[in-house]
DNA sequence: TTAGGGTTAG
């Protein structure tokens, strides 16, 4: 067993806790090895973890200091696993902890399969999720709440909200975050009525409530507009003193406007500190209620707050112009998309505009921007004009064919009803026809 | 002795 100076490896070790950039520490390692202290469990697993989980840390640098060493303990391995679950790679610490169930040595302890779990959940894979659920149990860690609520988190992550909440009743207990991530697993599942009664269980059992709570129940009611349990969370919120999150008050503005009340939306607005959110949310709701003016206000405001659009906010801020007749201003902000603000129009842009065409009757350009579109013979073009964004859809796509007919057909009914809505009986009566001889060709009918 | 959680898209 190897013998280390205390005082000098303690001395050390208070150094490296205020360490904070790779150089320093490459400094400290230096003085380290003139030690002959490099060794040392502690001093080797401090720099370690430094490297791999330190912003100011190095991942790469982080790989080559574990390769050197010859017998790496759990913790080591438990570091390396955490950086790269947090890094943009996660798939790299799948790589070392499979590594890692090879080592005769040093097993996964809790630590493990909690960093293993987040990278599972972040890069979507189920089947090591399932496996590593099964080394949970082999282990004897599935009493662990911590392991189980990344447990919950991975499986509702990838769809298996049943799963998810099996895991969960099966905790022998269950602390706040737990709840909060059995909520946030049914609320991103579409699950919201499920995510709502979670509250009524947490009242009976008492685990009280905090700002993450407030944000996944507020999330809910917004998809099922339920505004009085809305009201209700708002009331709580402010009880505990949680109308200065930035997170707990964009939820709040979100419910508000997608319950219609833009009032109660503002109010929450011009009391909390902004952030992107909180800016998008507004003109979003604002927008979609028809009130093109008070987006564009809303949109003007976030650009003298210093705060840069990205699509969301043009989103809202065309089908705030779309749906106000505000035509020319529409066609403004959608250019200054990409020449002023360098945010490249997508899919529901482009819908926007035609819609905003169609809608004031302009029949031929509404139909020019369909042409001009990046998706003019993308099938999921016109599902997109209709609301419904499938483009990340997993379900089978039909015979390109049959798409190809279904999408004209489709963009002929479109502008049908936009004649409809624009009250051009001419227009209307072409596209019938257009319709009804099912032309494919449809420039054709309007040229 | 190194852990787990949150919001916006017609």
């Amino acid at each position: 067993m190897m013998v280390f100076e205390t005082s000098k490896a303690n001395a050390i070790l208070t150094i490296l806790q205020g360490c904070n950039n790779l150089t320093r520490l490459k400094k400290i390692q230096a003085h380290v090895i003139v030690n002959g202290l490099q060794n040392h469990p502690a001093i080797s697993n401090s720099i370690l973890n430094f490297c791999a989980v330190s912003i100011s840390g190095s991942l790469a640098y982080a790989q080559h200091l574990f390769k050197h060493i010859q017998n790496p303990q759990t913790q080591a391995w438990n570091s390396i696993i955490r950086g790269f679950a947090q890094s943009p790679s996660p798939v790299q610490a799948i790589f070392y902890y499979n590594r890692m169930l090879f080592d005769p040595v040093s097993g996964p302890d809790t630590f493990t399969f909690s960093f293993t779990l987040k990278a599972c959940e972040r890069i979507k894979a189920l089947k090591k999720c399932e496996e590593v659920h099964g080394s949970i149990i082999r282990t004897g860690y599935e009493r662990d709440v911590v392991v189980c609520t990344g447990l919950v988190r991975c499986y509702g992550g990838n769809g298996c909200v049943e799963i998810a909440r099996m895991v969960f009743d099966n905790m022998p207990e269950k602390d706040l975050v737990a709840w909060n991530a059995m909520i946030s697993c049914y609320s991103q599942a579409g699950y919201h009525q499920e995510a709502l009664r979670i509250y009524d269980n947490m009242t009976n059992e008492n685990v009280g409530v905090d700002g993450f709570t407030v944000v996944g129940l507020l999330s809910s009611c917004s998809h099922v507009g339920a505004l009085n349990m809305g009201v209700k969370l708002h009331r709580i919120a402010s009880e505990k003193g949680l109308l200065r999150n930035v997170f707990v008050g964009n939820a709040l503005i979100d419910m508000y406007a997608k319950c219609g009340n833009l009032d109660g939306a503002l109010e929450v607005f011009n009391g909390m500190p902004r952030d992107m959110f909180s800016w998008n949310s507004m003109i979003v709701g604002f927008g979609v209620h028809g009130f093109g003016d008070e987006a564009i206000y809303f949109f003007n405001q976030m650009l003298e707050a210093g705060v840069r659009p990205n699509s969301i906010a043009f989103l809202g801020l065309l089908c705030g112009c779309s749906h106000q007749g505000l035509v020319e201003e529409g066609v403004e902000f959608f250019h200054q998309m990409s020449s002023k603000f360098n945010v490249k129009p997508g899919i529901k842009h482009f819908g926007c505009i035609v819609d905003m065409y169609g809608r004031a009757g302009k029949l031929e350009k509404a139909l020019k921007i369909i042409g001009d579109s990046p998706w003019q013979d993308d099938p999921e073009n016109l599902n997109c004009i209709h609301g419904h964004d499938h483009s990340e859809s997993t379900a089978k796509p039909k015979s390109l064919k049959q798409d190809e007919i279904s999408n004209k057909f489709s963009k002929i009914m479109y502008l049908c009803f936009g004649a409809f809505l624009s009250r051009s009986p001419f227009e209307f009566a072409k596209l019938l026809v257009a319709c009804w001889l099912f032309k494919p060709d449809i420039t054709v009918v309007l040229g």
